[in-house]
DNA sequence: CGCCGCATTGAAATTAGTCAATACTCGTGG
DNA sequence: CCACGAGTATTGACTAATTTCAATGCGGCG
């Protein structure tokens, strides 16, 4: 089941992030002790980290490149359901199963956490368990924009909101690089790979957007990009 | 703000719930200190319990009734993120401030708990918080669902997946209670009120549900619902 | 009894999807 | 160095699904 997972020995630490603001009185002994538990992962264009209904055993971290976590119909049609890029953990929203499959929109570069010994960390400091519920409710806050974007957005509006959110997530807000194909955007924002380039093109043709090339955006308008984005 | 609360002194228990499956070792006296912190509230009809972005101060547990989570978008498009029915918790994917508005979809009973206090007992307890971390995981567990069905299933595939999950929260799993209008299972699906209204009665000509009335409804071919709800 | 809100049903309009052709990009090999 | 090919993106024409608009029906309450 699980993925290929090609390793290499290091050391890198998952404490930063998980201190973060609003955790304190952690143990520094105890946190010393995680941060022996990461490993490297690797993963080329396209491999699977993890599959939906694995056992979830472990958390990960994007250091580089970006995953996304999907779902399949029967039939075969697909949903993402959201991106991961640098910084990003992938599982926390995993309680013993993970409930999407995840696989590398490019070559991508991850550190792997036992969520045993993690969990095992939660159970001694409050404080550690406090801050995976803030992000288990970040991820839930997410989740309602998504639901509200799937319902009852339109095309337009979709492909609006999500330039933002890339743009707000990656780099200086007004560059935005796209690694995934008009494909996994649509699949993420429930619309077809055509849809998402007709309405990409028109965002340009409006002078909202530029690219520089069909992976690499620039917001040239972004107050008329709110605009269209409806964010309510 | 924050609205209308009637309330009136008792002393509901909010313990048993988030003891459940998975919590051991919590101090007695430490929960005995929380079953003070409930009070009781009574919403009617269609009024609001809290509105998005108010400071959530509380978690709620419904007792009876019905409450709506939901977003609306500058024009006043709407979006029900979910139906919280008798035991469910609302409230707990709030890290500060409420994600939506609630309001009573029929007239309702909640127990209102004091965010304070049960986040004072998480910190000496992390059983508790081990238990509101499960409970967040399984909301984002819902959310993903939910997402795949917005994004990707058509408008009978929707309805199908919407009345087995009534199905399986409510009582017998055959017989379902549909306390709300069908604008607001149109706008929890994604779909217009009509939408809603013609994949049922296609569903009532094909023998897989009957009606009791328009609020109730008798499953007569779970498997071919299953079926049609594409469960991936 | 009659009104009002909600539900159902029908017909027209619109949005996004499907099918299909063309163009672009990048890596490989002649 | 350029031609070729595979995969991806764009664009167009047509189709299908859902929405919108509109009329009618049903049920509870004053």
């Amino acid at each position: 089941m699980a993925a290929h997972l090609a390793q290499r020995a290091d050391t890198p630490s998952i404490v930063p992030a998980l201190r973060g603001p609003g955790a304190r009185g952690e143990r520094p002994d105890a946190l010393a002790a995680l941060d022996r538990v990461g490993t490297v992962v690797t993963l080329r264009h396209d491999d699977s980290l993890f599959y939906e209904d694995d056992a979830a055993e472990y958390y990960f971290k994007v250091v580089t490149g970006a995953v996304r976590g999907c779902k399949l119909l029967a039939d075969g049609r697909r949903h993402v359901g959201d991106f991961y890029l640098a910084g990003d953990f992938i599982g926390l929203d995993a309680d013993t199963r993970y409930i999407f499959t995840a696989e590398a929109v490019t070559d991508t570069t991850l550190v792997r956490y036992q969520r045993r010994s993690v969990d095992a960390l939660a159970w001694q400091e409050p404080g550690i368990g406090r801050r995976l519920l803030s992000l288990a409710c970040r991820g839930l806050t997410a989740a309602q924009h998504q639901m509200l974007l799937l319902g009852r957005k339109t095309a337009d509006e979709r492909i609006a909101s999500f330039l933002l959110a890339m743009a707000a997530r990656s780099g200086d807000g007004e560059h935005i690089v796209l690694p995934m194909t008009r494909t996994d955007i649509g699949d993420h924002l429930g619309l077809t790979m055509e849809t998402v380039s007709r309405a990409l093109s028109q965002l340009k043709s409006a002078g909202v957007i530029a690219f520089k090339n069909s992976h690499e955006v620039v917001i040239r308008d972004r107050a008329q990009l709110e605009d269209i984005a409806e964010t309510a």
